[in-house]
DNA sequence: GTAGGGTTAG
């Protein structure tokens, strides 16, 4: 039988919802408007005009929403007034509240979840282990340490101690708030616990440095699964431990386990940080393979990781297919492109971006001034600065003034950078007066250098490149007193200068070098090598650059030293070792030194090679006699 | 219907 109910009150929001009688007796609706109030009542108000339609209509209350009617009675003196309704319906009230309390904890304002949870406990609702969750839920999402403790101690009251699912939320909480050590005590009282404990203890310990007490309940917990490995395979790269990152998954993979979504972004991270391309690639295919190619944040990190591993074509291949890219997504290219001094394509990708109206952040600012800095492009780095307060309302931080500085100085503008420090509203850090130092370098002002070398005494003492640069500038203006003070200060204070280090990765093995290094097996290849290149070199003009040798020692000592630096040793092996015509790739830690910069452009032409390194600051590809940083650096 | 993880810079 069909009836049809006439609109009563007010026909122009209530349409007309037609009833079914089925063929066992109930009454369903088969015909309605979703718009229409009865399914879109906004307010206690509008619920009890729906509910005068039903009775007019002897309309059963249950085709009532009772999630709607939960959440727009939650906050209003009509709580009771829902709590009938569900009594009514015969639907368990908690419930109910339960799913409201759900979505508000999922919402973006996780707060109201918090608030209902306070409304319940006045009228007296009773909750069950579910509502105690998902408040939980959304205090570690607020980290709102204060309701969570309140939470907690309800829960005792209501019995909830050997609940295994809310005791690892607690933990959570607690360590999530920075209380790691409260949530130690909690797990080492806990009676029962799972692989889900270990893996929250182990997350958090990480993520706060403690990567050893990570480590320790790593070993110690009896079963681990994909996400256990994976916890701590991040944790080491969040500790900056790259290469036991890797060595952790190696052994992963040797017990049988498969990468989930997120051990691959956490191993191509640790791929990036040591320019571990062999693996990166690897990873890469075997996340095709295993159908990731969608997942935003693996193109991310793979973008990320083919840049800092010298790939900047494969980068743009993985960034121009995504279908869908993050402000991350952009940034990461951005930034990639102003490390391999392409800054005009770096601008060029920022005003795409925009275009598509996605919005920058301070991250994206940050690589627009290095693409900027690294090219010398002044102006345009202070329009930039200008604009990402004015035009997007990011307040700049202390690392957009280390990068101002840095694009200042390098460009000679020494003096105004100088002012700029001194009327910047933030309290300059070691970054910022290193950079003034940078450009002192550069432009050999040693008066500026000797003020910044004040600064960065008080802020970074121990720090050994800032000595090292001052040093370098006396050097160079043969100020060989000046320079050995520099030299005692450091041995007073303690600092070690750091060792240059270059790496080389061949055969999927990695070669590292020092200055001087006679450890490698191939050491007299190497050496008989490099004569034989230096040969060549000389023909083309080379002339050694023995300034940049610190100490006052004889020139025929200092060419020795020179012609050994660790990136020398690193491309000669390279050279070697490798087919004619392949690129060769070497990392290393400190920047590359400018007579292995002069030489490297002329040993590009002689080999006919490509040699891209990768020092601490950004990439140097050189080609045909030429380097990619058109010798701004 | 409840719990644990990931990306750009620094």
């Amino acid at each position: 039988m069909l009836h049809c109910l006439a609109v009563l009150s007010s026909p122009n929001t209530l349409s007309c919802p037609k009833l079914h009688e089925t063929s066992n007796g109930t009454t369903v609706w088969t015909s309605y408007d979703k718009s229409s109030l009865l399914y879109n009542f906004n307010s206690p108000s509008e619920l009890k005009q729906v509910q005068a339609l039903l009775i007019k209509t002897s309309t059963p209350l249950s085709v009532l929403p009772l999630s709607r009617v939960a959440s727009v009675c939650a906050f209003s003196s009509s709580f009771p007034h829902a709590q009938k309704i569900f009594h009514c319906v015969n639907k368990p009230e908690v419930t109910v509240w339960n799913g409201c309390l759900r979505s508000f904890a999922e919402s973006s304002s996780p707060f109201d979840a918090i608030l209902l949870f306070c409304q319940l406990r006045k009228y007296d609702v009773l909750p069950d282990s579910f509502t105690c969750s998902y408040v939980l839920k959304a205090c570690v999402q607020l980290l709102d340490l204060l309701h969570g403790r309140n939470v907690h101690d309800y829960m005792e009251k209501l019995g909830f101690q050997s609940n295994l699912f809310l005791q690892n939320m607690i933990v959570h909480l607690y360590a999530s708030c920075g209380k790691i050590g409260d949530a130690k005590l909690l797990f080492d009282k806990m009676h029962q616990r799972d692989v889900v404990t270990w893996n929250i203890m182990i997350t958090q310990f990480a993520k706060r440095g403690d990567i050893n007490a990570a480590s320790q309940l790593f070993k110690q917990m009896p079963e681990r699964s994909v996400r256990s490995w994976t916890a701590m395979v991040a944790g080491f790269v969040q500790c900056g431990k790259p290469k036991e990152a890797i060595e952790l998954f190696m052994e992963m993979e040797g017990a049988g386990l498969r990468a989930n979504q997120v051990t691959v972004v956490a191993v191509l991270a640790a791929c990036a940080d040591i320019g571990a391309l062999d693996l990166g690639r690897r990873i890469h295919e075997y996340s095709n393979r295993s159908g990731y190619q969608r997942n935003v944040r693996i193109c991310n990190t793979l973008i990320d990781m083919y840049i800092k591993c010298g790939c900047l074509e494969a980068a743009r291949v993985v960034f121009e297919n995504m279908d869908e890219r993050t402000i991350v997504s952009w940034s990461a290219m951005i930034q990639g492109l102003a490390m391999h001094g392409q800054a005009m394509e770096a601008l060029e990708l920022f005003s795409k971006m925009v275009q598509t109206g996605t919005k920058p952040n301070g991250v994206t600012f940050i690589g627009l001034l290095h693409a900027c800095s690294h090219m010398g492009l002044v102006e345009k780095g202070r329009e930039f600065f200008v604009s990402m307060s004015r035009d997007y309302g990011i307040a700049p931080r202390i690392e957009h003034y280390g990068c101002m500085i840095d694009l200042l100085s390098r460009a000679g503008l020494l003096e105004e950078a100088r002012q700029f420090i001194k009327n910047m509203p933030l309290k300059p850090n070691a970054v910022v007066w290193g950079a003034l130092l940078g450009g002192c370098r550069v432009h050999n002002n040693i008066e500026l250098a000797e003020e910044a070398i004040v600064h960065l005494n008080e802020l970074d003492p121990h720090n050994d490149g800032y000595y090292v640069v001052l040093s370098n500038i006396y050097a160079n203006a043969k100020k060989w007193e000046n320079a050995a003070k520099v030299r005692k200060l450091m041995r007073d204070q303690g600092v070690k200068k750091t060792p240059g280090q270059s790496s080389i990765t061949v055969a999927g093995l990695v070669h590292e070098f020092v200055a001087c290094d006679e450890s490698h097996p191939q050491v007299k290849e190497i050496y008989a090598s490099w004569e034989n290149l230096l040969q060549q070199l000389r023909l083309k003009g080379y002339v050694p650059n023995t300034s940049v040798v610190l100490l006052d020692i004889e020139e025929a000592e200092k060419e020795k030293i020179l012609y050994h630096h660790s990136e020398k040793l690193a491309l000669v092996f390279g050279i070697i070792n490798t087919p004619p015509g392949e690129t060769i790739r070497i990392m290393k830690n400190l920047r590359v030194c400018e007579d292995c910069h002069a030489a490297f452009k002329l040993i590009s032409d002689v080999v006919n090679r490509e040699i891209v390194v990768r020092d601490r600051n950004r990439f140097h590809c050189f080609k045909n006699g030429t380097c990619s940083c058109k010798d701004y650096w």
